[in-house]
RNA sequence: UGGGGGAUGGUCUAAUGGCAAGACAGCAGACUCUGACUCUGCCUAUCGGGGUUCGAAUCCCUGUCCCCCAGCCA
């Protein structure tokens, strides 16, 4: 046994491995599985089952397998096979040789069923899906007994040849497990563990008309695996008994234990695949891979790092509580982590021209800059400093109020790694009245940004030369819900209803650095002053490239100003 | 009104009969050539009512509230 690093925060899970290891239940060993179904994009909820899956395999020198429960054809595709495999990788997580399909086990799981059959714990039935429902019963009212139900083990099993020989047309027949229509539990009504479907399999092709259910496929696939601990998700709960009644009626010899944990919300987020799957259909989003999405992809192209992922899921913990995460705390972790690794660059988003009337007309000077302040390994570049630059629109108020720190007429800030300068003037467009140039002078001496007679400033702005600075599209992103719980929406009004109109803002003359021309795609940068930023993976090109702001910098300018607003 | 789960600061998670801890968020301050980072301090919690016990978030009783289940989806 290895005991988890420190690192590893505990929870029920790996307490209850962790007592399991104690009393020597699997001989010690622990195998989990990550059991996606390929029908759809893997998400950050996704994640959190991942690294918990993988994390407890590792943390207790046991193995994790990924497996596809690819049991339902008419909603699977390959493409989604593909994604999700990326995905796990990208996170970091490797499953070595142990790839699994559940179709893997459409032979072994046929058998398992004709097992049931006779042993009298299975049979056929005639019933269609709409008088399956009405034999349920209800929660509140018993079900009753199928008329079918009773049927020989001989018509049952013959039947069921039947059925896998495609005598029978789609829904007409299915085969059931023979429990207890009066149960509390829903799922223990005779529950269907078969059904006709004449559809290609995306990996069996033709092979099969018939497939297996989830509550059959599942327990039966962990069994054939060897899994110790099969970790799902809530709502699974009460389908664990189920899940140990197939175990135990087919007497196999390995019964993995079902140990359910909350799926993750986030704020100003819906997480289901259904919901997700509206919004790229309805041509919301530009696809699974939007930014703006929680999908794996889209968190990849925004910016964020797969340690930050992985520190996130750790943070956030595991537990059976309903929980919704605040979107604050991803935002922390990909702070946290390109702030360590982020180069720092100079951007300006929302630009307005400034002229130094005292500087030559023609002069360029190389300036220094620091790479990254928070590690030293990272070195230097050269800027290059003119006459006429660009800074941040906002940086400059001709009226400021009394914590506004930055630029204004006849007040001296400094330029980042530059000089101190100081507006002289302010040029406005005669018709409009809209400021269009700041005229302002510099301080020769304070080149670099230090000043020899030690005199202080309050603001030190980010800029760019004018006639070096490459021109940019820049993303801005924000939540794409305006509500804490979109899920939650009263009156059956529709989620999309609270979309977030300004989840995504397009700004086309942003002006940057020179040294970012060429930026690699997916490449991170913090932009000084503003947050992070990453080169648009799909759309950027050297010709015109696209920055997506991952997220923005913590921004106590901000909240002094949102407070006054209140 | 059946069955299965769950309630710890604003949020998420620990504490498994012995000082209610950590992270995020928030607030205040220090530092600062990023109003960033970092650092310091502060605010804020055991669902209610009984009981057992020297001692209860934890055990017992009782009540309340929340979530999930009536797919031939997973």
């Amino acid at each position: 046994m290895t005991t988890p690093d420190a690192a590893t925060p505990s929870n029920f899970i790996s307490t209850i491995i962790k007592e399991d290891i104690k009393a020597n239940k699997n001989n010690g060993q622990v195998v989990t599985r990550f059991p996606p179904e390929p029908n759809g994009y893997l998400h950050i909820g996704h994640a959190k089952s991942i690294c918990l899956n993988f994390g407890l395999a590792k943390d207790f020198d046991g193995r994790c397998h990924l497996r596809f429960d690819d049991t339902n054809p008419s909603k699977e595709e390959v493409e989604y096979i593909n994604s999700i495999k990326q995905d796990v990788a990208w996170l970091g997580f490797e499953w070595g040789e142990h790839l699994y399909f559940a179709s893997d086990y459409f032979g072994q799981l046929y058998d398992y069923a004709v097992e049931l059959i006779k042993r009298g714990k299975a049979y056929v039935c005639d019933l269609d899906a709409a008088k399956i429902r009405e034999y349920r019963g209800t929660l509140t009212e018993p079900g009753k007994n199928s008329p079918y139900r009773d049927r020989s083990v001989e018509d049952s099993l013959d039947l069921f040849v039947r059925m896998r020989d495609g005598e029978f047309e789609d829904g007409s027949r299915v085969l059931r497990a023979k429990i207890d229509m009066a149960s509390g539990n829903l799922n223990m009504r005779d529950p269907v563990l078969y059904r006709i479907s004449k559809v290609a399999h995306h990996r069996t092709g033709d092979d099969w008309c018939i497939y297996p259910m989830y509550d059959f496929a599942h327990g039966l696939s962990d069994s054939i695996e060897g899994i110790t601990h099969s970790i799902c998700t809530l709502e699974f709960e009460d389908h664990r008994p189920l899940y140990d009644w197939f175990l135990d009626e087919l007497e196999v010899d390995c019964h993995p234990q079902q140990i359910e944990f909350a799926r993750l919300n986030l704020s100003y987020m819906v997480m289901s695949k259904r919901k997700l799957l509206q919004l790229v259909n309805g041509g919301f989003m530009s696809g699974w891979d939007d930014p703006r999405m929680p999908t794996i992809s889209g968190l990849r192209r925004r910016g964020y790092t797969p340690e930050s992922i992985r520190n996130f899921c750790e943070r956030i913990g595991v537990a059976k509580r309903d929980s919704v995460v605040d979107i604050a705390l991803l935002e922390f972790s990909i702070r946290e982590d390109l702030n360590k690794r982020a180069p720092r660059v100079m951007g300006v988003l929302n630009p307005i021209k400034v002229v130094i009337e005292n500087y030559p007309e023609d002069l360029v000077e190389e300036l220094d800059a620091i790479n990254n302040p928070e590690d030293p390994g990272a070195g230097t570049r050269k800027i290059p400093f003119s006459r006429e630059l660009y800074i941040e629109k906002e940086d400059f108020m001709e009226d400021p109020p009394k914590k506004f720190f930055r630029l204004a007429p006849g007040r001296e800030i400094r330029l980042r790694y530059g000089y101190f300068i100081t507006c002289k003037d302010v040029v406005k467009d005669d018709s409009t009245g809209e400021i269009i140039e700041l005229r302002c002078s510099y301080d020769p001496a304070t080149r670099g940004g230090n000043s020899p007679d030690g005199r202080k400033v309050k603001a030190t702005l980010h800029w760019v030369s004018a006639t070096h600075a490459i021109n940019a599209e820049v993303r801005l992103y924000d939540n794409l819900f305006t509500v804490e719980n979109p899920a939650l929406q009263k009156d059956g009004a529709d989620f999309k209803e609270c979309l977030n109109p300004n989840s995504l803002k397009v700004l086309t003359s942003c002006k940057l650095e020179p040294s970012l021309a060429g930026a690699t795609p997916g490449s991170l940068f913090q932009f000084e002053r503003l947050g992070y930023f990453c080169v648009d993976p799909v759309d950027s090109n050297n010709k015109s490239p696209v920055f997506n702001r991952t997220v923005t910098l913590r921004d106590t300018w901000a909240r002094i100003q949102k407070g006054k607003k209140k």
